[in-house]
DNA sequence: CTTGATAAGTGTAAAAAATACACCTTCATG
DNA sequence: CATGAAGGTGTATTTTTTACACTTATCAAG
């Protein structure tokens, strides 16, 4: 069935850029293609936007169609509209920042694994279409974002000790904290919560376990995109 | 002529929101509708994105086209892509943010200006589609940038004085500043540069006039969009 | 069960940044 | 040439940010 229209329409798809920590490391979920264009390229997940469903829940859809993802956070980072970013015609998609912990993403072993990697953001494959662009704003994005949002938390899991937090802002940062500095910054926030519980993790002292408090605002100080 | 796809394909609009200062007011230019859906509300001005221009440049286009202005400040604002935002099919459509100092606008009785007008942010008419919304981003996100962008220099002409800018950041900010203050903060920005000439203005010291340097960069301290 | 190794947890002093605040200058007008 | 009005300037106080070192709880090994 064919559909019509009086003018030309672009197609309208999304891309998601998934960030997680592996390793120590910030890194991204990538796709690997499987024909033209761009066979053999890595791509960002995502698609076509369906007629009844808003952005974000084509976003989600294609995520978890194509890696099982469900369990993410996520929020629109841009739109990009080069009339020239596809060669098979018009294509406009809208981006999104998606963060999880590593633990939330085990689901990627459900969907055709074999075309499914985790990327290392400081080592990225030969990437399909403009997509290295895109994951260079959401890295940017997200960096910017550190220091007045809690977007922070959303790479960890419900639970998490100070030095685990304080290691999502080292390695997203880019840069070493100081122990005491970060913890009285956190708490400075009001968005910590103690569980009540510890952690052992080895011939030490065992880390307290908080969780990010319910009524946390995802923003602080100068509020923004 | 029918353009017809083998999938149905939403249809892709910019919005573009205007903002200037008329009558120390932050003001934005609507544009009334003539026909349905939303006959007489009012609403952004934007159109259809064209096969072969980028999104911004399409954002251009049709500023120009419904209002005459070419000479604005623009930058990506929100993709909004509700099913229901238009009764008429699904149309996702790219906002805009524009800034302009209001020299810079006479052109708007350039096109049909029965139909053009403009109204304070803190005024608005009824407005069409969910353009109330964007309009509000708009203004959150303006509001947001002043304290770590050059945005409120798009709303001056060229050359300016000290307390003009300081009227800008009071204005979009909504709260006084003190004189001394401000000077320390924007000198601190490091992208004044002085023209030399002054503006006298009444029966007072000329107050001197200002540029802003041609290296400025839009972001200072936490980057970010 | 004592000892040593390891990461968790804590406070204070110094430096930097932000804030509060008042008077002199320059010009136009009468 | 006196007056009124906005332009222009510096310093002291408060707040925020930064730098920095020792004690605590646990585990493993002797």
């Amino acid at each position: 069935m064919q559909h019509c229209y009086d003018y030309p329409r672009p197609a309208v798809t999304t891309d998601i850029v998934v960030f997680t920590l592996r390793n120590e490391r910030l890194s991204v979920l990538l796709i690997r293609r499987a024909r033209d264009p761009y066979a053999g390229y890595w791509a960002l997940p995502g698609g076509f936007v369906e007629p009844d469903e808003t952005l974000e829940r084509g976003a989600l859809r294609e995520l978890q169609e194509e890696t099982g993802l469900t369990q993410v956070y996520l929020e629109q980072l841009y739109t990009f509209g080069e009339p020239q970013r596809d060669p098979r015609g018009r294509v406009i998609s809208v981006a999104y920042l998606a963060l999880a912990p590593l633990e939330a993403l085990q689901p990627v072993a459900a969907s055709d694994a074999a075309a499914l990697d985790w990327f290392e953001a400081e080592h990225l494959p030969e990437m399909a279409f403009d997509h290295r662009d895109i994951l260079a704003l959401a890295r940017a994005r997200l960096r910017a974002k550190l220091n007045y949002s809690t977007l922070a938390f959303k790479l960890l899991p419900e639970t998490f000790t100070f030095h685990e937090l304080q290691r999502v802002y080292e390695i997203v940062g880019e840069q070493e904290l100081d122990k005491r500095n970060f913890r009285k910054f956190i708490r400075s926030l009001n968005v910590l919560q103690e569980t009540g519980e510890t952690r052992r993790n080895g011939a030490h002292k065992p880390a307290l376990l908080y969780r990010l408090a319910g009524s946390a605002v995802i923003y602080h100080d100068r509020q923004g995109t």
